[in-house]
RNA sequence: GGAAAGGUGGCAGAGUGGUUGAAUGCGGCGGUCUCGAAAACCGUUGUUCCGGAUUCCGGAACCGGGGGUUCGAAUCCCCCCCUUUCCGCCA
């Protein structure tokens, strides 16, 4: 959310931000309640403050022994007149927040501008010593490969679950198993952050906090009776942890680090880029989160960037880091790196993380804030990123690691979660 | 699913219609004492919004949420949500 103060004060910036985005400008209409808003505000607080003090008076006088009619019917008449106000402020006030709540955070002034994934920068890549983007051989498809060695089954998935549900079997279950054991404790170990393993429904607040909701409504899977949702990343767990408190500055910056699985309904993206693990309802990822002081959060992002690509150095995957333009940041983002790692058999990089800094946009909606050094309540800065998700990873790590003969080299920093150093 | 209890300030915990934004304790902050610290003592300490002023002043709202009664509600009534405990069921 943004602060409706600052969208009164730099209305002009707030405009340009959001039509950098693609987003349709409600800044006028927004503004226009606003004013209304207040001079309803000012209007009614008088007549209660004159309420009040007639309300004062007639404890006093009662108590004395006076007569209080009079004043019983001015006060009597006063609330009359309040309450009409109140219900019409009520009502700006909540086309306020709708609007509010629909409005995504703007870009960072370092974010290129841009309109659609296109525009996006590579910032820099990192290939493994030896790799060539030219095989020697014709690489199968990770759903070839999954098959040949009964590691994957898409369509037994899809009998049980639908398409996009995959299943992991015997070594692939393993090898899946290894790549988030192994993702969670190099995160602990070397980066610092702590371990939590959150709820995987969450309910309606919690969507609101981190901004899925109200706009990604379609996009997510829910459990109407009980009106909770499971989670498309963990990042809504783990950030809603502190939804509604009062952090101590001492205690910042916040690393978190969690596993979950993600379900995502991806409503109207089928076709493409579908196949196999490119786009799935459930996979499973491991998720870093931060809350950090406002003035460190570019250089929390940066570190948090860091981190994720340590994973992929350890397991030598080609991978490049991309900044996203203004045209294709989410909802919730203000600055945010790609991270795609390279697929041989589709001859593509594909997204495998994304980490974000989302300044105080998550943390006015979900209200969560520090006391800073003048003893002033101050929202935190919120970051996530993911470090990483094991889908599209797998994809890498399947076709960049098979022989001529069609078999898997389990990564060597894999091999002591595995047990085994080759799938056959 | 059944039953009971309860949701009050950073925390604990009083408060059943009229200076109660809320006793008291803890914590925090400032000070006295001290070489320093601890202890002790004194003082201070909520948030959000509106209006005006560059440390502030005035006003409004807030005791889980939403309605209602009343001149006046933390306190009375109704609805909802949540938490805890017990029973049942169950991995």
């Amino acid at each position: 959310m943004l602060d409706i103060k600052f969208i009164r004060e730099n209305s002009e910036l707030v405009k340009a931000g959001l039509a950098s985005k693609n987003e349709f400008n409600k800044v006028d209409e927004l503004l226009d309640i606003d004013k209304k808003r207040r001079e309803l505000i000012t209007k009614t607080e008088e007549l209660k403050s004159r309420k009040n003090k007639v309300s004062a008076d007639i404890a006093k006088i009662k108590r004395e022994g006076g007569n209080v009619e009079e004043l019983m019917s001015e006060s009597r008449k006063i609330a009359d007149d309040t309450k009409s106000l109140d219900d019409e402020l009520k009502e700006l006030q909540n086309n306020l927040d709708t609007i509010l709540a629909w409005l995504p955070n703007l870009p960072h002034q370092s974010v290129p501008i841009g309109k659609s994934a296109e525009d996006n920068v590579e910032s820099r890549r990192w290939l493994p010593d030896g790799f060539k983007f030219e095989n020697d051989f014709k690489p199968l498809d990770h759903v070839e490969l999954g098959k040949k060695l009964k590691i994957l089954d898409f369509e037994r998935g899809a009998k049980i679950s639908g398409s996009g549900f995959p299943v992991y079997v015997g070594k692939g279950a393993a090898l899946e198993r290894a790549l988030i054991n192994f993702m969670l404790n190099y995160h602990i170990e070397n980066h610092g952050y702590t371990e939590i393993m959150p709820p995987f429904l969450v309910n309606r607040e919690s969507m609101k906090g981190t901004g899925q909701l109200p706009k990604m409504a379609e996009d997510m899977y829910t459990c109407e009776k009980d009106d909770l949702f499971p989670i498309p990343t963990a990042e809504v767990p783990i950030t809603n942890l502190h939804r509604d408190e009062v952090l101590s500055e001492k205690e910042l910056p916040i690393y978190y680090v969690g596993y979950s699985a993600c379900f995502r309904r991806e409503a109207g993206s089928y076709g493409k880029d579908s196949k196999g693990f490119l786009r799935v309802h459930q996979f499973n990822k491991v998720e870093m989160v931060k809350f950090v002081k406002p003035e460190t959060s570019y250089d929390e992002l940066e570190k948090l960037v860091v981190n994720a690509e340590a994973i992929l150095k350890e397991l030598k995957v080609p991978y490049r880091i991309l900044l996203l333009c203004t045209g294709d940041l989410s909802f919730s983002a203000a600055k945010c790196y790609d991270i795609e790692t390279w697929s041989p058999a589709e001859n593509k990089w594909l997204e495998a993380s994304s980490c974000s800094n989302f300044e105080s946009f998550q943390a006015r909606r979900a209200n969560i804030k520090f006391r800073n050094d003048d003893k002033k309540l101050e929202f935190v800065h919120t970051l996530n990123g993911s470090g990483l998700a094991t889908s599209r990873l797998m994809v890498s790590i399947l076709e960049n690691y098979q022989t001529p003969e069609g078999k898997i080299i389990v990564p060597k920093a894999l091999q002591r979660y595995t047990g085994f150093e080759i799938i056959d």
